[in-house]
DNA sequence: CTAAGCTATGTAAGCGCTTACATTTTGTTG
DNA sequence: CAACAAAATGTAAGCGCTTACATAGCTTAG
């Protein structure tokens, strides 16, 4: 932490022979400076290799130009193109991103936590689970802007939120596996305790089989876990349970190729003996044997929507309530189908 | 943007009848404060809803427990697991993650593009050739804490980076594509122009060529720059020009995928017609008919390392000069071998 | 009982900027 | 060329914190 005095405005102002305020003016470009001054600024600030210092220039104007972005963990296929959506967003408007992870670790502190502030940036995108409701109400009593993204509001509070239409989305697919590929018994493997997307995407599965007067065997709904490890798991448990199915609908893919290896591992193949299916449309599930029928989600589209929607409530206070992106169909081979 | 006067450290002390020093040093456990006091002022703090501004600490004790990542681009495979590394790093060490993307849109004003300034974070990260040698050579002047990712030093300048054993990894992976599998006509899909990676993954090429007295074809040495579209029209490239080749060792995984489509669509075969390689081992190229055989690049570890060394920078003033990760030849089928 | 030594707290000077307001130049017009 | 508007620049008051330094109480030893 060898410092040395890095330039601040007053040496450029010293330099170039004018005040502060004129420095500010030029590298803000407001107001007006005459071009001879601002070329002056402009050689002092290259000379002395000067950069505004952020922190000086968010406690004097009041705003960051950063968004902030809230998530848990950063990890599975989902989290690319995610974030590659919302770097898009906040770079087309001349935004900073500002990535804050909590902690699973439980708390210690009394409070005051203050995980990424109202402060450091100018509002923010939660991202699923990752911050407690009371917190979510408080940066809402705060006014603070806000967009939730894969997760619906705590009761009561009216914050813009940007998802799937996941309960569609799965009834879509379900509906193909009974009605063109003639299964009854699928099974589903849930994602974790809590998720949204997961609960909305089993009620798309249990809305399909109830329109179709199939009921429902609560034997062949197990915890998929939203990744590998627990996808191959489940197949053993359903395995073990000896209920008979005829097709797995894992809640997403992760799970899925999971479920994929636990039936390869049973000596089961894909789709004669057992049809699978998944949902979000990973990169890798295009490559599996078989390559997988799924569900396309949007995830990069999600992820740049959430931050048109927070740049919109910051500049004008103002964005839609709710914003679910369709999905669409990926008929591969794993269900039967010839292709 | 609905501002209405968050509680500052002032109406803390106020409602808790003590100065501002105080809650300061009860917020930020420095120098001793009664048992009484403590609660008083953490009630306070709970009651308002007070969260610090951390623009404000931030000028006032010149420090901001945050790191800066550069990167140019977020794509590929390689961005997920990197960012896990790194976000371990900074969070086991209790340090906030900032990111900023660079844009590549050409200059257009004078200079001060603060991207990520000396200001923002107590160090910063640089990925790849996300930073221009001169701004990194300002960084440096001004003695700035800096690692390097996956590039190394602009000449002349001593700064820490890390990386792979790249010319080691390709060198031992064409060694066994020579000396087990017997190919000897063995064409290389080079990354994009300037990327170090393929640098070095080239000359670990080169190398072991020559090292069995392969003369190195020109015509089988085409670009595949790094990703799936470049990769297919490089096997379109080599077949064209027609000069025969029993292998392809793709310079990442992503071009090998494209390498894959490319050879299919022209009929051929792997490994029977051609055998194919990679390096990096994404995760798709577990999944892949045939499945890849591969370079594994410790992706996550090394952004995790690059933290580690950026945090002893910043603490101690001390990192090593040079980490190369060692990687692992992952043998699968796509090379010939039975597995 | 007093001086020394803690502990607990307060005072106030910035940190490096932005910005409202004041002041000085320069340009325009009748 | 006086009179005034517009342009160019300067002054200074904070923004919300941290932190050296100063100041009160209390102990405790002498």
């Amino acid at each position: 932490m060898s410092e040395h005095s890095r330039a601040t405005i007053d040496d450029v102002a010293e330099k170039a022979g004018v005040s502060i305020a004129t420095v500010s003016r030029v590298i803000n470009k407001t107001g007006q400076v005459s071009e001879a001054t601002t070329t002056r600024v402009w050689d002092a600030i290259a000379a002395l290799d000067y950069s505004p210092h952020a922190a000086a220039r968010g406690l004097a104007s009041r705003r960051t130009n950063t968004i902030g972005l809230i998530l848990q963990d950063i990890s599975g296929e989902f989290f690319g193109p995610m974030l590659r959506g919302i770097e898009a967003g906040t770079r087309e408007y001349g935004f900073d991103l500002l990535i804050h992870c909590t902690h699973k670790t439980e708390n210690a502190e009394p409070r005051l936590s203050y995980p990424l502030s109202e402060h450091n940036s100018d509002g923010i995108i939660i991202f699923n689970e990752s911050l407690a409701p009371h917190e979510i109400a408080r940066l809402y009593r705060l006014q603070f802007p806000v967009v939730l993204l894969h997760r619906s509001p705590p009761a009561g509070l009216d914050i813009p939120y940007v998802g799937f239409e996941n309960k569609l989305g799965a009834r879509k697919l379900v509906d193909y596996l009974i009605d063109e590929r003639g299964y009854r018994r699928i099974a589903f493997l849930s994602g974790p305790e809590g998720s949204e997307d997961s609960h909305w995407r089993e009620k798309g599965y249990r809305e399909s089989l109830a329109a179709h007067d199939i009921e429902i065997d609560p034997d062949l709904v197990v915890m998929g876990g939203f990744n590998e490890a627990q996808g191959l798991a489940a197949v053993g448990q359903l395995l073990t349970w000896g209920k008979p199915f005829e097709a797995i609908f894992a809640a997403d893919d992760d799970s899925a190729i999971g479920a994929l290896a636990g039936l390869k591992e049973a000596g089961l193949r894909v789709p004669e003996d057992v049809a699978l299916v998944g949902f979000d449309d990973i990169r890798p599930s295009h490559y599996l044997t078989p390559p997988l029928t799924t569900v396309r989600a949007p995830i990069e589209t999600a992820g740049r929507e959430a931050v048109l929607q927070l740049i919109n409530l910051i500049q004008t206070g103002k964005a839609e309530r709710e914003i679910l992106l369709p999905t669409e169909l990926i008929i591969r081979r794993s269900c039967g189908a010839l292709t």
